[in-house]
DNA sequence: TACACGTGGCT
DNA sequence: TAGCCAAGTGT
């Protein structure tokens, strides 16, 4: 006997060992420290980004401890234009609670990988899943898709509710852990290759005649659509195009040479103010600027 | 819950 | 072209 949800994550699985991408931090031997890199710099940005700038972290700083040794200027410049470079700074921050709090190893408990920075539901189980192989229901944004569609019939997810969403991809893993995990990079990929937001490639997908949404008879989306984030005109692009004049500073920068990045004085002051905050900028003597020590 | 938070490629 | 979208987290 074959349950439905039985069926979805074996047909997904056989796609996924036959199609999946061959991304270097699913080789076999990276470490658990390479993997959360990785899930840290996926966050919202196209893995064709990511893929350069992980070899280069992962060759300067193998392990936790080399990361931690760093000064947070190296790291940020380092992160180069990924986008959101605070998460530059969690990662730092990480890798120094990882050396202080367990001896420079990766955490395989998922509650003790959420209370290190940066990481959140997703990453935490991402890195039990994918580097030490635990069951655990791994929910992103694709995943959140691919169940939207393959067993709820909606044409896209709805805002998400963290709890009913592990719970509707716990519903779906196999109970051995290996297959769980294989299962769970497996949705993943096919909300990343195949059950994508915009042209869903459904002629090539492994679960097209069990697929919820086209027995439905493919419905349009019901609810408001996602309100897309606007960046041209805010302060976040105040702040990048500071962030970037201070990466390329081999000196302390004159408050003049940020002025120069934006016409309105109001949003520098508020933007600046900002970075200053979130740790991402020091202020020195005689009005001076640079990325922190 | 809703919003702030970068960047660049694609349609 | 202008908007959409990309492996989320913290507040």
């Amino acid at each position: 006997m074959t349950s439905p949800e039985e069926r979805l994550a074996a047909l997904v699985s056989e796609w996924y060992t036959e199609h999946a991408r061959d991304l270097p931090w699913r080789a076999p031997g990276v470490s658990a420290w390479a993997v959360l890199v990785s899930e840290v710099m996926l966050q919202q940005t196209p893995v064709n980004r990511v893929l350069p700038v992980w070899r280069e972290w992962l060759s300067r700083w193998p392990h936790p401890q080399d990361l931690a040794a760093e000064p947070a200027a190296e790291v940020i410049r380092a992160w180069g234009r990924l986008g959101y470079p605070r998460r530059a700074l969690r990662l730092h921050e990480c890798a120094r609670a990882l050396v202080e709090r367990h001896d420079g190893v990766v955490p395989r408990d998922v509650d003790a990988l959420l209370a290190l920075p940066g990481i959140g539901s997703y990453t935490a189980r991402a890195v039990a899943v994918f580097s030490y192989g635990d069951r655990h229901p791994v929910v992103d944004t694709n995943v959140r898709r691919f169940v939207a569609r393959a067993v709820a019939g909606d044409a896209d997810a709805g805002p998400p509710r963290a709890t009913a969403d592990l719970a509707a991809v716990e519903a779906l893993l196999p109970a051995d852990r290996t297959a769980a995990a294989v299962a769970s990079i497996a949705f993943m990929e096919l909300g990343a290759l195949i059950c994508t937001a915009r042209g869903p490639r459904c002629a090539d997908c492994p679960v097209y005649a069990e697929c919820g949404w086209q027995r439905a008879g493919r419905p349009a989306a019901t609810g408001p659509a996602r309100k897309v984030q606007k960046f041209a005109g805010t302060d976040r692009q105040v702040r990048g195009l500071m962030m970037a004049v201070l990466r390329d500073a081999t000196q302390p920068v004159p408050r003049a040479d940020l002025d120069a990045v934006w016409p309105d004085a109001t949003q520098r002051s508020r933007a600046l103010a900002g970075l200053v905050d979130d740790g991402l900028v020091h202020q020195l003597p005689r009005d001076r600027y640079a990325l922190p020590t």
